[in-house]
RNA sequence: GUGGCUAUGGUGUAACGGCAGCACAGGAGCUUGUGGAGCUCUUAGCAUGGGUUCAACUCCCAUUAGCCACCCCA
């Protein structure tokens, strides 16, 4: 017996005129978010899955930490003098009158825990991962939103060279994995001393050629001087040719620990490139810093950089760790990734084909359907079923559509006898089988697949 | 944050200062027992708010959002 209530359409209709009664206007999602629908899902659970098995491999342990946390965090370890602290977080008081901030990366968070949980007193390095939404209040364009993923991996407590090559290669094999063709770029900008010393080279360079400066470039030369090397104004490419290069002023040290860095790679087989203008935006860096870039012809899809990373040795003992604490780590831009991972494998994104499609036809049979789906499926078959609809055409018709090579069929008089029927779906023959037999049968079909 | 381009059903698109079409997708059906084809019917739209006009989806302004180039970054 249908118990179905009478369509909404009708009623409506046959209702008293009522004042056209206004629908609430639907609501916008939010600038800068967005939804992550299923049919994008299946990139997500494989990029997810390769980060995952390489980190645990790897000896990475998982970690998690909250969405909000101080803003003088942030200020402190990101810097106040980035973008991203002074004009890019969500930052607001707390009615308990807390300054909070949403966090827009995760290094700071992960020192924050490490020397909250005393874990300078476990066996060094610590090696911690996560997989977490961050938040920048930017501009969104593609590949950039205000609420985005990243994976990442920290390795606090060691500055040994191998662990900065394990970073890049961690970055570079996770992408590699999940389909990406993709080369690390690295550079070392040493440490905070010897870095001074070479901004002030840079800065005394660039002050004599001035007016040939764009007003950002003008504005970088007071701000931030290493972004001069990363600028993209075009007589800006001459006067970098001839300006004053951050290896020649790398103390002996960072040199070496550089060096190290990039044999390690050499022998891992990690393709990289020099950049020798590649410096990063986050205040914390010392020594190697890197990025990851998808190999492309089209220079639109290869500039934008998928992950990025690093050493930071300074970070810890500036968030008060108390005793010096290097540490290194890189973070992979999750929806960037997955933009690269549908150009690469576009065929991830189909639906997952079901083994067994339960049809029914009455009530009778809908309600053993509903038993012999859960029966199925218990036994370990990926079974498919339209248990809502009442004609079996239309439910056959779904039944194509799903993939399955088998369909079980239950009417009224299957049900009465105790039998169902099994159907091949490609040899359009079917078979009148023992209701209590239909995970036996249908694994016996399987197994001869 | 600065500058530019764009906005029509769920998706992709068409047209026009005068009733907004098409395709795909969705739903129902083509004798309440069988899918892949076909057919019928059907749901669903001018981003929002103002203005000009007899009349605006169309022209103008603002807002919002998306995209692009910057800034910066994953």
């Amino acid at each position: 017996m249908s118990m179905k209530p009478p369509s909404p359409k009708k009623s409506d209709v046959t209702a008293a005129p009522a004042p056209a009664k206004k629908a609430p206007a639907p609501l916008p999602i939010v600038r800068g978010m967005r939804d992550i629908l299923p049919a994008e899902w299946p990139y997500w659970r494989t990029l997810y899955r390769e980060a995952e098995r390489l980190a645990e491999d790897y000896g990475y342990e998982r970690i998690e930490t909250p969405v909000l946390e101080e803003t003088a965090l942030f200020v402190r370890g990101v810097g106040k003098q980035t973008d991203i602290v002074e004009k890019e977080m969500y930052s607001f008081d707390t009615a308990g009158g807390d300054h909070v901030s949403l966090r827009p990366e995760e290094t700071a968070s992960v020192i924050r825990a490490y020397i909250h949980h005393g874990m300078l007193n476990r066996p060094q390095p610590v090696k911690l991962w996560y997989w977490s939404p961050m938040f920048r209040h930017d501009r969104p364009q593609s590949g950039r939103y205000r609420e985005f993923w990243q994976f990442g991996c920290e390795c606090v407590g060691d500055d040994d060279p191998v662990l900065d090559a394990q970073m890049a290669f961690l970055a570079w094999k996770t992408l590699k994995n999940a389909g990406v063709d993709n080369v690390v770029q690295i550079n070392s900008i040493g440490t905070p001393e010897s870095r001074a010393n070479y901004k002030n080279a840079l800065v005394a360079y660039f002050r004599t050629k001035r007016h040939k400066l764009s007003e950002d470039d003008k504005k970088r030369l007071v701000k931030n001087p290493l972004r001069l090397l990363d600028s993209k104004e075009p007589e800006m490419q001459e006067l970098k040719a001839e300006a004053p290069q951050i290896v020649d002023w790398l103390d002996e040290d960072s040199k070496a620990h550089f060096m190290h860095v990039l044999e390690y790679l050499d022998e891992a087989g990690v393709p990289y490139q020099l950049d020798p203008y590649l410096v990063r935006g986050l205040d914390y860096y010392t020594k190697t810093v890197f990025e990851v870039a998808s190999v492309s012809e089209d220079p639109d899809v290869a500039k934008l950089a998928l992950g990025g990373g690093g050493r930071y040795d300074g970070l810890a003992e500036l968030l008060g760790s108390g005793r010096p604490t290097p540490a290194c780590g890189f973070a992979l831009g999750v929806e960037r990734v997955v933009t690269r991972m549908k150009e690469a494998v576009p065929d991830l994104g189909a639906l997952e084909k079901r083994d067994v499609f339960v049809a029914q036809l009455g009530e009778q049979g809908r309600r053993k359907a509903f038993a012999v789906f859960e029966e199925l499926r218990q036994s370990g078959i990926r079974a498919g079923e339209a248990l809502s609809k009442d004609a079996i055409k239309a439910q056959m018709e779904i039944a194509n559509k799903s993939g399955a090579k088998w369909a079980v069929i239950i009417g009224q008089k299957e049900v009465l006898d105790g039998t169902v029927i099994i159907r091949d779906m490609d040899a359009g023959t079917q078979e009148i089988v023992d209701a209590r037999k239909v995970v036996l049968e249908i694994k016996k079909k399987m197994g001869k697949e």
